[in-house]
This record gives structure tokens, C-alpha cells and sequence, in this order.
DNA sequence: TATGCACCTTGTAGCAACTACAAGGTCAAG
DNA sequence: CTTGACCTTGTAGTTGCTACAAGGTGCATA
């Protein structure tokens, strides 16, 4: 497929490939004989798979990493291991925290269609203290 | 509390507290008599819940809406009432996308464990494409 | 009293991850 | 043969910070 074609499926820029490709995150592609790019389906795949890391809060540097665990799979496994176990908590992190906004948003909802006026309680879902430094977690530009 | 005791309760650089109360994010805290910041548990708390919402791909944009929510608590509920379900639909999806992706680097640590070689999913896992229906409602982990 | 640190201000400039052009050229369909 | 999708290189804008600089105040402590 084309980058047009693959722009459309995954809701992203032609430059914003084009960019993946500079910075190594998406592989470059194969040319056809008037030199477009030519995409298989595992970039489908891969782009996919950046474009939402990117959404849950990976960053760049982040998504490298998980897309070298990818590569990863029949190599030596003790490297690995403890990287994956490290995402897998921040992941665990993360979700934890967007269950607790999502039950504060489903009582919100609940106390407003019955019409009943309640403290709202969605920063404090989120409001406990940060207690001692979480690792990894950080928003690092 | 000083901005200093704020920023490392919430493990914020200063500057990045006094942005956020330029752009509109925090409300400005009072100020001592030699004009130091003065925050209050509230702002502790709306300030730890706007770094936990940026961190899980929430926009600076939808942080405002989401903090907008908390002050409609005792308005009428109707025009809130859409917003929410938006967020929360987004939020579903963030929760379904990262436990797929839990599930799968959980299954290539259970592999790598038991030292045998398998297809490394972890692109997969979040590789669908795009446009296809996905479940909302998956939130059992 | 002096040192030093935390805080105050305004301002500029950098980084990350895009996004949006411009300018100039190729390719393929109607 | 024109239109639109693609190609290239390049520059510059946007968002959300982050890091300084320069010049000043507040205040505890040696």
C-alpha cells in the first residue's frame, strides 16, 4: 500500500510517517518503480501498534523500547526480562489509575441522571497524594 | 504549603507550576505577605491529578474539560452529561489497549521464563487495525 | 552581619513530537 | 493535458514543558 493508503488506516499524516521513517521508529519501506513507498502489512501493524503507545503515554524513547522487545523474541531472554517487567508495572500503573477515573466519572454520571447534585469526585480519583517517587512514570521531555 | 513543598509533593519542576497557573491549569494560590505562592491541600490535589492525566495521553485541552466537570458538580447535569460519556468511552478504550498490551508482555515473560522461543506478540497486541469495531464495554483484568 | 538558599519577576531559548507549509519535480488516471 | 497523489529538501509553527539568565526579596543560620 501506499503512504496515502496507510495514512487513511491509521489515522496519521503522510509527513508523520514520513517522520517515523527519519527517526527509525517505523522501518522504511520498500519503492516502487516510480520510487513510492510501498507498504507491507506489518508496517500496518507496527504503525498501528506506535500510534496508540503514543496515546496511552509512551513516549518515543519508550515505544523504541517495546518495539526492540519485538526483535528481542529469539534472542537471549534474561536482557529482556527486566525491562518488560518494568513497563509491565508502569503499565499495571496506568490502568489502575484510569480505572479509578472511570468509576469517578460512571458515579458522576449516576448522581446527574437522577438528577441529584453531588460533590464531584473526579480530581480526587486522581488526587492522592504522589507519594514517594514512582519510577518510570515521569512525562521526560 | 511554598512552591518548592508542592513541587516535590507532586514531582513537578517549579517553572512547571508557574506555567501551569499561566495557562489557566492551576488556579493561582494566595500569596504571603512577602509574596511567596501559598497552595492549599486542593491544589495538591488538582495539581497531582492534572500529572496523572497528562501521563495517561490526556491532552492539556482535555484536562481542562476534565477539571471543568468537577465545578459543574452543582449545575445542571444535562450539558455535562455527553461529555462524560466521550471521556469515558476514551478512557475504555485506553484501559482495553493496555491490557492487551499487558496481556501480551506477560505472555512473552511467561515464554522467556520457561526459556522457550515464540513469536513475540507485543506489536500484535495492539497492532489491529484502526477501523475495526472495537469492544468498549472489556474492562475485566 | 554576611552567607546562602528559596522564592519572586520577566524574558529568551531549547527540546520533543509532531504539523504545516513552500518550492520544485515525477507519475498515473480521466 | 490537467489533476491529484506522490517524491525531495527545507523552514517554521505548535504544544507542553524545561532551562537558563538577570536582577531582586525574604529569611534562617554561622
Amino acid at each position: 500500500m501506499r503512504i496515502g493508503e496507510l495514512a487513511r488506516a491509521t489515522n496519521t499524516k503522510t509527513e508523520t510517517i514520513r517522520y517515523y521513517e527519519r527517526e527509525g521508529i517505523l522501518p522504511a519501506a520498500d519503492r516502487t518503480d516510480s520510487n513510492y513507498r510501498d507498504y507491507s502489512e506489518d508496517h500496518l501493524a507496527t504503525l498501528t501498534f506506535v500510534r496508540r503507545a503514543r496515546e496511552l503515554g509512551f513516549s518515543m524513547a519508550q515505544v523504541r523500547e517495546l518495539l526492540a522487545l519485538s526483535e528481542h523474541d529469539d534472542k537471549p531472554c534474561q536482557d529482556v526480562d527486566e525491562l518488560v517487567q518494568r513497563q509491565m508495572a508502569e503499565v499495571e500503573r496506568k490502568i489502575a489509575d484510569l480505572s479509578a477515573l472511570h468509576a469517578e466519572m460512571g458515579r458522576l454520571l449516576r448522581s446527574c441522571s437522577a438528577d441529584r447534585i453531588g460533590e464531584c469526585r473526579i480530581v480526587k480519583s486522581l488526587g492522592r497524594p504522589l507519594g514517594e517517587k514512582r519510577r518510570g512514570g515521569d512525562i521526560s521531555f
